[in-house]
DNA sequence: CCATCAAGTAACTGTTTAGTTACCGGCTTG
DNA sequence: CAAGCCGGTAACTAAACAGTTACTTGATGG
């Protein structure tokens, strides 16, 4: 990228020990922990999570992960942070008003879902930190206004639909929202009880199309007129 | 962390037998280690709960849990079992199918929000066992059976209903179960980060009896015809 | 060429944990 | 009453763990 300027940046001049400098990567070596981790706490939960674990997936060591973030608790905050802010930044980028309402809801809906889909670290985070009843998450005084933006877009969203007459009077954005979100986080978070329970794969690619047509179906259904 | 309080009860004495019989009692303790392992796994899942904690807040030792339920997985497996009857077992005393069909449907989402808020342990074990993808689930052959019965008196349901009109032929037992599940676990599930991110205290009884309606109409409206 | 500093390694420490063992005391039965 | 069984206690052990410290290695600058 920068070639030129001298500034800044430890440049590789002299002895062209190319291969030492690459070696050499905190910025590198500090997202390989933050990934690692966000893998490591998925799966395990904090509790189960180790953070010898996290540095070995890192290819590093505790020293650097100590170094970078503190501690695990730092470290676990700084994860469930970056979580976030995945889904509302994408969330964001949908304008679910620029359509009609009917369709910006189905969007919303199809949106969540597929992240859901897609990110199952997501969820796992989730579950976790509600099994500490978000004990670090109160800690995080950036996330709060993250979730205003995404209130404020539903509500005249809806509003619009109900001066447009095809939605019912009583919808209510939150509730519209906790309903999308229910229907793909317990599908998927809880999939692996009920494909035993149940006996059939909830994973198959029929399973999830139907269930995706279902969780739209079902949202747009409960505000229709 | 460990106040050894009050050491009030020593030995006691020694003549009374009638106590000694009533305080050797294999039974209760059983019956008070399942419980307390029932708590301490629903608070801090397979991972962070402790064999201590369940001894000593059942009021006893390790090696009467041990010498009961082998070790640790085992209990848990037992706790998650008996989790597991106990919502099926009240589930069968509803006889969804003696009512209307609509009011079967409506009774069973009632029941189920109810039952999911009655007994936040069940949640939570739930989702433990989702974070070990049913690991412990999977090789517990008594409770595969427990579950057919509930789809077939949904789809029995939901059959009549659909000869009498009133729901859409596409109505999918399955997907109805999902649909009411999904709605109560997450709310609950979730409700200490959602009430985080969203400023409102969700367990406020204003808040939960709006949510309790909200699963009857989401329910009745995807199925209606 | 020596001093310095920053990235990274690896062995160590004190504590916690699941699981075990040695033992106690009363009850039942021969 | 002796033998042993059964419910129960408490101290112990080996391993695992989060977090620390002493050290290595190589780039840079005077």
């Amino acid at each position: 990228m920068n070639d030129s300027g001298e500034n800044g940046e430890k440049k590789k001049s002299r002895r062209p020990s190319q291969e030492r400098t690459a070696q050499r990567d905190p910025e590198r070596t500090r997202a390989a922990i933050l990934e690692a981790a966000t893998r490591e706490f998925a799966e395990n939960g904090m509790g189960g999570a180790r953070v010898d674990a996290i540095a070995e997936r890192a290819g590093t060591n505790k020293r650097m992960l100590y170094h970078y973030f503190g501690d695990k608790e730092q470290l676990y905050l700084k994860v469930l942070e970056e979580a976030y802010v995945g889904i509302r930044t994408a969330e964001r980028a949908l304008h679910i008003g620029d359509r009609s309402p009917e369709e910006g809801i189905g969007e919303l809906a199809l949106f969540t879902w597929r992240y859901f889909l897609k990110h199952p670290e997501f969820l796992s985070l989730l579950g976790t930190e509600n099994l500490h009843r978000a004990r670090w998450l109160r800690q995080s005084v950036r996330l709060k206004e993250l979730h205003s933006h995404l209130i404020g877009e539903l509500t005249d969203v809806l509003n619009q639909g109900k001066k447009q007459g095809v939605f019912i009077e009583t919808a209510d954005p939150l509730h519209v929202y906790l309903t999308i979100a229910s229907l793909g986080y317990f599908y998927l978070s809880n999939q692996y009880t009920l494909s035993t329970i149940f006996g059939r794969d909830l994973l198959e690619p029929t399973h999830l199309n139907a269930w995706e047509r279902h969780i739209v179906h079902v949202t747009l259904a409960s505000i229709k007129r």
